[in-house]
DNA sequence: AGTGTATTTCAAAAAACCTGAAATACGGGA
DNA sequence: TCCCGTATTTCAGGTTTTTTGAAATACACT
């Protein structure tokens, strides 16, 4: 029979406690079962790897064995630990591509506790908008997509994470602040507003008019909050965008229950995520089911 | 179950086949048991390896675990080989400590052959009388001893290789080669004769008596051959220190078959030898075995 | 959807492995 | 040297693991 590790295992164990009964102990074996795998392992040889019967003593062959089975051994199991601890996901290599309110607001608190539990594990996050998310995960350039619900896309596979729903952004000082919840949208009709680039995905005809009507479009969301807050105007946006430390601004809800961005998870199909990925993606569903799906 | 090599050699060979069958046809196994080993493979690891039943393609798990399993194999592999060369000598050191007659004339001839057919095997040969060879064996300073056989040494084991016979060296014109073979003792009163360092061994009182009459010692052997060789005498050696390329001596064989010395085999009791020395003393049996032994 | 091939599943057989009891070998002390 | 206690091996039988061939299933391609 071929030599097996288990052999080396046996060898090792009983040349390093120098007595059958003590290896046989630490090995969980009984001696019987032990001596019969190195007289196994002797026969394989041909030569006998120890001086007499009483394991102590090796010959030249014994002491050859013993440091070229050690190495074996240590490699061996370095191995097994590095494959075990890849298929847990402790180490290996993610790389998610997200818009940036997602990137913002949901990834840094996954990140955190995901990356404390796999110090092995490596993530590259990239924000972008929702049509580059799909164009990167089809070219494999990323692993993971976390982007609004953007049509077609064949080889892709959409997991919905969570629904956000459009509101009305305006500093806390706004006549708008007094107003009954939730906004309708010819609330806005009084006041300046300030386009971007999702009112597009929002149906609704009297908000339309209102998109039409504004005399400003700001694509950028951080120059759009800061003319917000200059008080420029208002705009509308999904709640998720705002949820960081905003002091001088304020969310307003709408009635209108249409008005929502479906945020999801995108991936390829017929392309197996890594374990490392597969994680990330119960670290984001752990993440969004504890914090209240926003509305 | 845990982890084994069988485990890994099979995933290797069908994540570089392609395919189970071809996989099963160079493991020498049946589909059937490659796919349940692979599959108790994935089960341990608790993550598929490869993306679709048809075994090509790898997950991200698979081919991270290809390399692995990959460089595993490869050093198993050379364990065993380099363990397993060792056992049938094709590596390791052999130290030999011999009587100069043997190391120069059997030695060389049986080091030939032993070195060619092991490349990976160092020898270590050390000439010095029997008496320092038994010293050398005893501290461990050497594995094999080749010597005349010296009493005593316990924990030292014998075992007679040949029996080399004593007679005398002269000139190829010297008159003693006239003489009717084997020579008797006497034969020498008449002419000078030269004493070494082995003329002690030779119990025969006639002997004896030229020994104690002899005007010069001579204990070098180069020394002594070459006094003959200048006509100063004759003297008395084993026929192995003079079956060189002596082209100006002869040996003369000489009646008393008392007149021999043993050469033996030494090594320790109690310590086993490499396998490399094992099969070295094979070889000096085999060539001493060859060579009809000198009468 | 249908077909042919590749893979998995299943149950049974083979091989490998382990155990406890009995036999044997060893090493140290009278 | 012989004897004794302990360590190891042997043995026979049971357990687990591995393999197999046949049948069922899944896949990819037309």
């Amino acid at each position: 029979m071929a030599i097996k590790i288990e052999m080396l295992r046996c060898f090792v164990t009983v040349a390093r406690s120098g007595n059958l009964a003590d290896a046989a102990e630490t090995l969980g074996r009984t001696p019987s079962a032990v001596s019969m795998m190195l007289k196994q392992f002797e026969e394989h040889l041909g030569v006998p790897l120890f001086e007499s019967e009483r394991k102590s003593r090796l010959t030249a062959l014994g002491s050859f064995t013993l440091d070229e089975a050690m190495s074996e051994l240590d490699h061996f199991e370095r191995t097994i630990a590095s494959i075990e601890s890849f298929a847990r996901s402790k180490a290996g290599f993610v790389r998610v591509a997200a818009v940036p309110s997602v990137a913002g607001v949901i990834l840094p608190e996954v990140i955190r506790g995901f990356l404390r539990d796999r110090p092995g594990v490596h993530v590259d996050i990239r924000d972008m908008d929702s049509a580059t998310v799909l164009r990167e995960l089809e070219r494999e350039r990323v692993d993971l997509g976390l982007a609004t619900g953007t049509g077609a896309g064949a080889g892709i596979d959409r997991e919905t994470l969570f629904s956000d729903a459009f509101g009305v952004i305006c500093r806390t000082d706004h006549p708008l602040t007094a107003s009954e919840l939730p906004l309708k949208w010819d609330a806005l009709t009084t006041w300046p507003f300030i386009a971007n680039g999702i009112c597009g995905h929002i149906a609704d005809e009297g908000f339309q008019g209102i998109f039409a009507d504004s005399q400003l479009m700001v694509r950028n969301t951080t120059s759009l909050l800061a003319m917000v807050r200059a008080g420029v105007g208002v705009t509308v946006l999904p709640r998720l965008v705002v949820q960081g430390a905003e002091r001088e601004l304020v969310f307003l809800p709408v009635a209108d229950p249409a008005a929502r961005r479906r945020i999801e998870i995108l991936r390829r199909t017929h392309t197996s995520l890594s374990p490392a990925a597969n994680s990330f993606i119960d670290a984001v569903r752990g993440i969004v089911g504890n914090s209240a799906t926003s509305q």
